[in-house]
DNA sequence: ACTTCGACCTGTTGGC
DNA sequence: TGCCAACAGGTCGAAG
């Protein structure tokens, strides 16, 4: 469900509701999630005031005066609200109860993602401190990715998914990207020209912000933080789209298995 | 240091 | 209609 889009769609839809209340208590159902969830966890967070929502890669940061909550939402991971009472479905592993007597809803069916608790600062926790820079900031540029695939034999599909060179860019919009860039998704990394990375870095950072100002990709059941869906799956060229005509050339578009992952592309406008 | 691959889960879909 | 394999938005960590 969630690629960098997605994320940040739930979290400028969770934020107005959140900031500023005061986490009452927490219940956990399923604590078995990628990593266990902290059994301390609600010791932790009662009593504390939000004080800003915010994201790190895939990462919803909830942050407080001491510590900070941080939710990760795997393939099918779902943040939402509802109020105290509502009926508890299968999949839905923990609650954050806050002091308007509304729940901050944790579901995940697969249960890939994660509810974790840090202390301190966030950027020294060990899953985020690897991470490279965030594909909408200016750090991620030709020349920081020309030098991180310098040498390097992987397909840039596979660098580009590759979270400690650039957070957020899953499979949707690796392919996406690609496709406009005009690059073949199994091209070595390392040899693709500086011009062509300029094309690629533009084309990441469009695709990112486009989809961002549609409120993500809905493919099954996504909903952002108030409930409602992204609506850039109509603009997607690419992914999903196998065998059907390419936008821009109309010969069908060819589907190949990238790290188990499907790629779709065009072998005319792609190479 | 780099690359590949299995693992974690459940639900849905498509082929026979 | 049923059954089973394959696949789905992620990503860590082990093995080669």
């Amino acid at each position: 469900m969630p690629e960098l889009p997605e994320v940040e769609t739930v979290c400028r839809g969770i934020r107005p509701h959140l900031q500023g209340r005061v986490f009452t208590g927490v219940t956990v159902r399923q604590p078995q999630l990628r990593w266990p969830v902290p059994d301390d966890l609600a010791q932790r967070l009662a009593g504390q005031r939000v004080l800003a929502v915010s994201r790190r890669a895939k990462y919803v940061l909830i942050s407080l005066a001491e510590g900070c909550l941080m939710v990760h939402l795997g393939m099918s991971g779902r943040l939402f609200f509802v109020a105290a009472g509502t009926a508890v479905g299968k999949h839905d592993h923990v609650d954050f109860a806050l002091d308007n007597g509304q729940l901050l809803r944790y579901t995940d069916p697969r249960r890939f993602g994660a509810v974790l608790w840090l202390e301190g600062e966030a950027e020294a926790h060990p899953l985020l401190g690897h991470l490279g820079p965030e594909p909408l900031s200016a750090d991620f540029n030709v020349a920081y990715l020309l030098a991180r695939a310098k040498g390097r034999s992987v397909p840039v599909k596979s660098l580009l998914m590759d979270g400690r060179v650039v957070v957020g860019v899953g499979n949707i919009y690796a392919n996406e990207a690609l496709y406009m860039a005009g690059i073949r998704p199994d091209r070595a990394a390392g040899k693709i020209s500086r011009q062509r990375y300029a094309r690629l870095v533009d084309c990441v950072k469009q695709v990112l912000t486009s989809a961002i100002a549609q409120g993500g990709t809905t493919l099954k059941d996504f909903v952002g933080g108030d409930g409602r869906p992204g609506y850039f799956k109509q603009e997607l060229l690419v992914y999903g789209r196998a065998g059907l005509p390419c936008p821009a050339c109309g010969s069908a578009l060819r589907e190949i298995r990238q790290a188990q992952r499907s790629t779709v592309f065009c072998a005319r406008c792609q190479r």
